[in-house]
DNA sequence: CCGAGAACCGTGGTATACCATATACTTTGG
DNA sequence: CCAAAGTATATGGTATACCACGGTTCTCGG
């Protein structure tokens, strides 16, 4: 009955009652994660479930769901009778990840030259250009930086594309700082990106394709040039931690 | 003490007894959905909790557990009071699939060609040149053919890739069938893989990536033509079935 | 005879109690 | 005084009991 909609109803989202605790604690357990500086601290960083259950008002059970899907997403490592770590990624594990984010963002680049509409790529120019001073403007550049490139893999439209590069941003947050080491990166990152977007509008895949695996691989050797503070803590040996030790 | 081994000691692998239920009971449900044809049945399968449990002889925790895990890696989806339900890829997810392996692979291969020993290229020929007469060895041809790709992105050294598209794959398992549905496929295909052989074993990282990402986007487009199937269910609408109905 | 409502049953979700093991501390013998 | 063994404890892993919600079915009224 009554399909017709006599007044606009309010547009109220999923709003998912069925969202459960385990969605909830994990979402929750993930910001946190993402918002504390992994790489700053000196030993590993340590969840207990149990504390994890008392501070979000909930049983074990959730948590352990959220740990179980934390795990697989690569934020925590599950070590049988010694407890959940954050996991801190390896030089070389956020070079594979840039890596694989080249060669997904550079097919996708190739697929938008046949599909992409010209608001896209008037909107994906926009991104493009905005950035008045990236040295000055560290935050808002890392933003448009990572929305420039999520537009791109829109617009291959290919939602796995989407759903793999979105999990590697999110890890991708925790080094952004190194993105832009040297000053003129930041810069050059802005030239990057006109070129790809040109070569999209003119819908020259190959270029597209080329320019931006360049682009993304020119990351990842910037990575393995300055990125060895990955694998040295910064102070300590990073021992296990230890209860009690003064 | 004792570092040099006096006599050489068994081989015992890992053999992790921390390997825990979870581990155990996620491989065996795993096992069983692709041993089962899932485009064959006609409606919906639903999985019992309960029922596996008892099945499998533990209790309901490591399964729900391997769930997670499951509908993470996209075997399972769960409605919350509804049931557990084994995913049947669309023609799309499967397109989108074949797609993001099309942009792992060319860039492994791309890699290759910086990195790949003489011996790896070598027994990378042996496997493209092997297949006899792939319209009658379907079951052979289709195990060498996964293990020629595997062997390529295992040849661009980047792990996560690996690790991604072994996920995949084990998707595409389901609908391998499609994969050479009319039969000049197949001998074109093992037309295309000698191509690539020859593209690494040349050094020539364009030819390579293009080779590798043509063959493969090829297969997306005869998946576009002729994977219909795989969103029409053969018989019946696929109601969510029911329990005690004649 | 048919439809609407209520009660029942079955499902996944959650909370909790228990278990096995690895670590850390203590104790005891040399 | 040191080391090795034993013990205490804390942790993740497992089992189980209970809960809330949805679907099905039975029943009652028209």
């Amino acid at each position: 009955m009554q399909d017709v909609t006599p007044f606009p109803r309010l547009k109220v989202e999923p709003l998912d009652v069925n969202v459960g605790l385990r969605r909830l604690a994990c979402d929750a357990i993930k910001r946190a994660i993402m918002e504390m500086d992994i790489y700053g601290h000196t030993g590993e960083i340590r969840l207990d479930e149990r504390q994890l259950s008392q501070d979000l008002g909930v049983s074990r059970t959730p948590i352990r769901e959220a740990m179980t899907v934390l795990e697989q997403e690569g934020f925590v490592r599950s070590v049988p009778r010694r407890g959940i770590y954050v996991v801190r990624k390896t030089k070389r594990e956020v070079i594979e990840m840039i890596t694989v984010w080249a060669a997904i963002e550079s097919l996708a680049a190739r697929l938008a030259t046949a599909r992409a509409s010209a608001a896209e790529l008037q909107s994906l120019r926009a991104l493009a250009e905005f950035k008045d001073d990236p040295a000055t403007h560290i935050t808002e550049y890392s933003q448009t930086n990572m929305t420039f490139h999520r537009a791109i893999i829109a617009m291959g439209g290919c939602e796995l594309m989407t759903g793999l590069t979105d999990n590697l941003f999110i890890h991708m947050r925790a080094i952004r700082a190194v993105t832009m080491s040297q000053d003129n990166r930041a810069t050059r990152s802005v030239v990057d990106h006109l070129n790809i977007v040109e070569a999209l509008e003119a819908r020259d895949a190959d270029a597209a394709e080329r320019l931006v695996r360049e682009h993304t691989l020119g990351l990842a050797r910037h990575v393995e040039k300055h990125g060895d503070f990955l694998d040295d803590p910064p102070n300590k040996s990073a021992q296990p931690a230890a209860r009690g030790v003064a």
